[in-house]
DNA sequence: CTAACAATGGAGAACGTTCTACATAATACC
DNA sequence: GGTATTATGTAGAACGTTCTCCATTGTTAG
């Protein structure tokens, strides 16, 4: 077991100097000669030695950076992971994934237990606990919270800038034609302030009123269950709407099906689209207008806040990365 | 920083004890009495002591589960991560997860770094390691191989029964009438043995034999344009087969694209099945009929096996998860 | 009443690093 | 040639736990 492990008074017995050496080497640190860095470099390599992160733990850095997700489901985190990994993929840091479920009790558990493995930093993504407990976890390791728009005091955030997005898809619809435009949003329980589909409710009624419509907004939830009950309500209206602008793709999905099963032909009798450009949206056979937030670079810039922070930067930074409203076959001009 | 934390020494002393008493009770170790037991207890509480991992690690247990995923956009991933977490509710254990991409050099990196951060035991999901690879990390540590056939002499194996699933969905076809059933497959590249898709093909053509029938497997990729792929060319045959059985959902889907395009009505002039049954295959506009894993049940599994061998057993174990065939609308007689 | 034993609590040495302080050697300056 | 300065290496104390002895109590047996 552990005994076999190689631990860095192997190498300086091999090497034939002090372990402080050794760990200087290790470390990078200041004050070592050619001779002595060749010398131990050597020894490490022959001996295969790999420094122990949980010993490290106790006095300095583990280099492992936390990066809690509050729901495994979600579609575009794999592209948010790879932007962090992609971004960290030089340097010594390791990325560990916390699965910390949708109730604020477990994703406090998950932050908590990271806490406790001494981790560097922390990557909250759309965490659902109180800015309070927000702000206590910031004081105990550095925090970037990826996907929550407001208060930012003890951290640094990344976010969507969400308002923009819905404003993409109303302006795009508008230009269609469309003046009847639905919203449907999930329906809001949790006491946490600033999630994305509140802030997308917000665009999409900012936009609708900048060019003098008027907005509708059905709340149900971002399921596909969610999207066909809202679609149906919507559909069976006397006016119906031209448009519906769902808030997220898997609604959107329910959306067309309430239009399969409506008789409608999207999108001659009815627009769609979707927000979040998760992966099927591409697929032919759907083809859905859908906002794309670019999980790479809120990844990536999550990642790169993080290091920073970590490294001395104490200045609190928000970032906020713009959508792209990417057009398919899901939205066209309604019919005169 | 770490100055605020609170250590078994601060628990001790206002509980007026040592700290190794302390550590016995937060142990649950021999040699407590009852009243050491409430003061200790209560110290804990008013103090708000958690054990600090990294601590621990360099004694004995860090309590931290590692699983290692191959690749993050695997659709049933959240699946068997949900399994594994609900299984371990209830204990002490955290459940860590690593993304350790599909290439064996960044894979062996990940399971080096869990290593390094002493985690009591790993769970590899469809590693694409060698063989030697594997067992050498299984020395190292407690290990659960998740979704690979074969070898598992010194770890336990979880592995879902791919010839029964492949059999499923032949069974079901024949018995629909079909006779000309093509299926598509991974093209092998990598060394590592026993993967799935090669399981997957094996099983069909086992399936075919015993009904009498000629096997016909194309090799093309797991992904949608995979399947477009490798369904155009099976639709441009003189006898082009009357179902198509993709060896992944994903596939299926860009099999249903290119009969779109071929103008052929499904499941009337041909029938599709997948394989894995993912989120989507069940929303009423896709509606595949797919072979279902249960990635609940084996990640449940996964994780009861490594805690038992963390715990002591030496025996190795390998346990087969039966699948189950979700009939939906892509399959049905063939035209006559 | 004493010897043997069980039950309980505590001292203190690990575990594998980092890092401050110091010792020594080499170089620079006048 | 002596002193100040810089470069290089090492001792050894942390870090927060666990866990193996021991020391001290009671308790039981004879």
């Amino acid at each position: 077991m552990t005994s076999g492990r190689v631990t860095i008074a192997d190498v300086a017995r091999r090497a034939g100097v002090s372990t402080a050496a050794v760990s200087k080497v290790v470390r990078g640190a200041y004050g070592v000669s050619a001779e002595m860095q060749t010398k131990v470099t050597q020894a490490i390599e022959e001996l295969g030695y790999r420094p122990h992160a949980a010993a490290r733990a106790l006095r300095g850095r583990t280099y492992t950076l936390g990066v809690m997700l509050s729901d495994t489901r979600n579609p575009f985190f794999p592209d948010i992971i790879e932007g962090i990994t992609g971004r960290l993929g030089d340097t010594e840091y390791q990325v560990l994934l916390g699965p910390g479920g949708i109730e604020p009790k477990t994703q406090a558990r998950m932050t908590d237990a990271m806490i406790d493995r001494s981790m560097d930093g922390l990557i909250l993504i759309s965490p659902v606990m109180t800015d309070a407990e927000l702000a206590a976890i910031a004081t105990a390791t550095p925090v970037v919270v990826v996907g929550r728009h407001g208060g930012a005091a003890a951290y640094d955030a990344v976010v969507d800038d969400d308002v923009m997005g819905a404003g993409l898809v109303v302006d795009h619809l508008v230009g269609l034609g469309h003046t009847r435009i639905a919203h449907i949003t999930h329906l809001e329980r949790a006491r946490a302030q600033g999630l994305p589909h509140t802030v997308r409710a917000e665009g999409y009624r900012q936009a609708m009123r900048a060019h003098g419509l008027a907005d509708d907004v059905l709340a149900t939830s971002f399921t596909e269950e969610g999207g066909f009950e809202g679609a149906r309500e919507l559909l069976a209206r006397d006016d119906r709407p031209t448009a519906i602008f769902a808030g997220a793709d898997i609604a959107a999905l329910g959306v067309l099906r309430a239009a399969d099963e409506a008789g409608l032909s999207v999108p001659e009798d009815l627009s769609v689209a979707g927000y979040d450009n998760i992966g099927i949206a591409s697929l032919k056979r759907i083809s859905l207008t859908s906002v794309d937030q670019d999980g790479h670079v809120i990844g990536a810039t999550a990642a790169q806040l993080l290091v920073e922070r970590i490294e001395g930067r104490s200045r609190s930074v928000t970032s906020s990365v713009s959508p792209t409203l990417i057009v398919r076959g899901t939205t066209g001009p309604p019919r005169p």
